[in-house]
DNA sequence: GTGAAAGCGCTAACAA
DNA sequence: TTGTTAGCGCTTTCAC
């Protein structure tokens, strides 16, 4: 495809101008006159000139372009997330530039050095593993904006937008305790991130709150993926204690759970009830439709994105750390 | 964040040596003495480097970055399609800026325009709406190479990969027959796409071969959402008709099927077979696990990026027209 | 083995 | 109102 590419200079020849001039007139800079706007805009519509990003950025040291890296954007809990930022960056006359790091921290360090060289103009990290107090000199290093979403940083020092973990947690358990259940079995995710911790701040606030004892033995790990919710689920079955309901740290978990449960002959929620978190897309059209924690993924997506372009514009100088209060989704499955 | 940004100029100064020894040295070319590339490269590490992407691309004409057009990324459908695109990418050494252009034919070109702007040194289209042959001239016109995915364009002169929409559709209405359903409802997707036209085609194929006789009160139409699903079903359930079986378009519509089939107190698959078209991520999972036509849809995205990457290289000049054979995915809603 | 010079396409001071 | 000049950071001849 060998196509010849217009330029300004192009332009200013075929008009007898200055290079100046032609780009002044297209950018609507003042101090042409407008005689001259109107003909260097026609001719280069005629010319089908594209203006050359690149050397603008070059020239302007400011690419237009975020950077968004998502721990794994197989992982359709991120959909909502990466819609909210890109729609927001298109408002704003962003692109966003889409990396997945896999859950790896080599991978996400790899891939901030890559957007760093492509010069973005800021970086949204979601779900990042670089959120401990030792990333920060690395992520900072770079002389990049950067916000968190989803999951934040350890220190306050960061921008973040999450949700409430501790809260959304705290809601669910003391629903299902409120609405008659006692042995409540948590299979949470099983990472050192604050996220999940929090979470199990939640569940036994709304124990202690409800006067009831927590039981180290109704506690389960797994990772968030169907099967691994599968297998705790049979653990737990195996065990033979008594179960009134499972507290599941993500709606990937408590698909898994609840098949065990059906295969297990039992009923949802007549036996055990089950209950979720974050509300991913078809949780409401499930084997047996999901109670769960909603967190705001577009929203969060959206507010970060905001948050950092207003960063980049230096609007604000003051740290931006916002924890949305999740909603509690009531559907069949308790 | 201001950060005095280190250069080649800068190494150059602190050895001693000319900007093209350091350029030379870094990127490992011939011509440097083996002491002089060891000396650079410290240098570049201690004094942290960073080369400049957008300079690299003014001068080389070549971003390392492609576009990435989703005509809706809100829908999970696309989750895996974005993901082989990224993987292939990244393994090739690019990334991609992700464009949603929200099923509408002017915000995608739109996107094609600022990638083009962007100097994008490539371009995959999912689904897109620019699928015409009228389009091909708009497109051709930016001199970057493109690619289709997951629907074709309009003539063979473009490249592109896809599932085989007709043999899956097939294989679906084939099986349902065989298995017993006769009067087989389809709610198709209520769009002038060639690839719901080409499922009708499969559809009407399969009754042909099995000769049972083409009903057109069998037909319903809907648009990808599971709310259109339901309503299409319920407009089916109302009708009257004997129906064995309901062939939707899509997963999502399945979805929407179940829901008002189950709301009228029937059961799948005793009562009403459902099957459904694209093995959406959580299909197994749904009120009633979803037989369904699995689209290679990773796949796809990453042979469109393998494909659209050889281009750019000059790998090969031939047309690449791939259509992808589809999988029966039986489960138990059938 | 190494360096000087040109230039990618654009913007931004400063002149005219 | 328009043009001249410089230069963003890099790669690429071509000369030494």
């Amino acid at each position: 495809m060998p196509k010849k590419v217009v330029t300004l200079k192009n332009i200013a020849e075929e008009l007898g101008l200055s290079i100046t001039a032609v780009s002044k007139a297209l950018r609507g800079e003042p101090g042409i006159g407008r005689e001259t706007v109107e003909r260097v805009k026609e001719t280069a519509k005629r010319m089908n000139y594209m203006p050359n990003s690149v050397a603008k950025s070059l020239r302007t040291n400011t690419t237009k372009t975020l950077g968004l890296i998502v721990s794994d954007s197989s992982f359709s809990f991120f959909t909502p997330v990466i819609e909210g930022v890109e729609k927001a960056a298109a408002e704003y006359g962003y692109n966003i530039i889409l990396c997945n790091a896999y859950s790896n921290e080599e991978k996400e360090k790899e891939s901030v050095r890559i957007l760093a060289n492509k010069r973005v103009d800021g970086l949204i990290l979601a779900a990042s593993m670089l959120n401990g107090e030792d990333h920060r000199e690395f992520l900072d290093s770079f002389g990049i904006p950067y916000v968190f979403v989803i999951r934040k940083s350890e220190s306050d020092q960061s921008d973040y937008v999450v949700n409430d973990n501790i809260n959304g947690s705290f809601q669910m358990v003391d629903y299902l305790i409120k609405t008659g259940s006692k042995n409540i079995y948590f299979i949470n995710i099983y990472e050192k991130i604050m996220s999940y911790s929090d979470r199990m701040v939640g569940y036994k606030r709304a124990l202690a709150e409800n006067g009831i004892e927590f039981d180290e033995r109704f506690l389960y790990g797994a990772k968030p993926a169907v099967e691994d919710g599968y297998s705790a689920m049979k653990r737990i079955l195996a065990s033979g204690g008594d179960v009134d309901a499972v507290f599941c740290g993500c709606d990937v978990i408590a698909i898994g759970a609840m098949e065990a449960i059906i295969e297990a002959g039992l009923k949802i929620p007549e036996d055990i009830r089950v209950a979720g978190y974050d509300d991913i897309e078809y949780a409401a059209y499930l084997r047996v439709p999901l109670t769960t924690v909603r967190q705001p993924k577009y929203k969060i997506g959206r507010m970060g994105t905001e948050i950092l372009i207003d960063k980049i514009q230096g609007k604000f100088e003051e740290r931006q750390n916002i924890v949305l209060r999740p909603d509690l989704v009531l559907r069949h499955s308790t």
